[in-house]
DNA sequence: CGGACCATTGATAATTGTCAAAATTCGTGG
DNA sequence: CCACGAATTTTGACAATTATCAATGGTCCG
């Protein structure tokens, strides 16, 4: 295998093509930014970021999934994101020097792509496109976070674990001809860490659900959803 | 007085110079944009814009303040952001057709900016400095839901109090030798659907916080605090 | 001064958190 | 491939907190 090919082999495989921010480049540039880029892995349970930390890139997710979270006052965990492939962070501190706002652990193994701020910046002068992009998928996050603002304001639990199942069906659910079928991206302590409510709370809510054969487990990580209807039924309004 | 320097008046009382994501302009273009911008003006309790309408202008606040909220499938409203002079809404929907996703209401009588979308884009293109500050402005305002999104998640309800307290001290807050003066931008009804929790609940939480001494009732609307510090003790590790 | 609106307080019910124990699942190594 | 131990999840009982409903008390404004 030529060293030529392999480098090719890069560009298609490695971030490049993945994130959507930088699909406007042509392939002149998309080389010079190779360049500059480095890469990192990590193993499951590794930390990226760690929150008050210093930051100096912009990070783009190239592989995996990882969970952006807060600690809150009463020693929980606020999991406010969770990022996979093409997601990036960091994007806060391009413009001030403000120290990470939250910390970003793998949930499985992760392959990032990170761009030091200085390059990103002048990128975003160069191409003003990427920053229309940026822009546009910062108001989609927000758009999340306004969710799930809502979502956790509502004091009816039901509601929010009916929302959260519909909103992991879309991003990591699978049809099937029982029905859909959701891979959790963690455990049920996460499942609570996102909602906000006790680990206790979420086993017994599922296990209710269960009974009402609403869903079924099929392990700690899998849900099999029979009729999604019913399930926007309890998430109600949205 | 002559419509001429009428006008100068204008472009420094309105948007222009109260905007941080416009003031990058050189005068030239300041008053181009001017020729585009349409000023709406509205009375407290109306909306400017409804959940789900569709929008095709950015709205630029240039005098009063205004709530965006959602309402919850229970039938509450969730309060989001309260917006004041120099904030801005309408930009997620600059480069997708997407309906408007919260609503947006006067808390006071209230004077906007309007941008037609295409207009604004064109902007976005031609100054790339206005996209890094709204990039910045964005990422600011990610960063105050994700705390809100934190300190919401907390069960402790006299946790969120204390937050509560201690954002609006920063934002609403004077000082006095007294302490510090919080103006409530809202009433109890309103703080309770910022919290997420039942208006009765605010009122007993601060009339236990009067017991303690730690806060003192002026009015409906403002509230001294002797010992900031107090709150603090109160609000947690933030 | 009066009326409408908003805020407070009380009593009760419903919900969820907490702690502890039992059951299940998962991964590893034989 | 099975078995074992560790980790996670589920369940139960109880305590704590908050929502709800209803009535009272205040405040603001014309």
């Amino acid at each position: 295998m030529v060293a030529h090919s392999k480098c090719n082999r890069c560009m298609d495989r490695l971030c490049m093509h993945k994130v959507p921010i930088l699909s406007s480049l042509d392939k002149e540039d998309l080389k010079k930014i190779m360049k500059l880029i480095r890469h990192h892995e990590y193993e499951k349970g590794e930390m990226l970021l760690f929150d008050k930390d210093a930051m100096n890139s912009v990070v783009i997710i190239n592989e995996g999934t990882a969970k952006a979270y807060k600690n809150t006052p009463d020693g929980r965990e606020q999991i406010l994101y969770i990022f996979s492939e093409g997601d990036f962070f960091g994007e806060q501190n391009l413009f001030s020097n403000q120290a990470a706002t939250y910390s970003v652990q793998a949930l499985q193994p992760v392959k990032t792509c990170n761009l030091y701020r200085d390059q990103f910046q002048e990128l975003l002068y160069k191409y003003p496109e990427i920053a229309v992009k940026i822009i546009g998928e910062l108001g989609n996050r927000m758009t999340r976070l306004e969710n799930a603002l809502q979502s956790i304001g509502v004091r009816n639990v039901d509601n929010r674990i009916g929302s959260i199942l519909l909103e992991f069906a879309q991003k990591y659910g699978t049809r099937d001809r029982m029905g859909t079928i959701i891979h959790l991206p963690f455990s049920r302590e996460g499942v609570a860490n996102y909602l906000g409510v006790a680990r206790e709370t979420v086993s017994r809510k599922f296990s209710q659900l269960e009974n009402d054969g609403i869903i079924q487990s099929l392990n700690n990580k899998e849900i099999l959803i029979p009729d999604m209807n019913k399930i926007e039924a309890i998430a109600g309004t949205n």
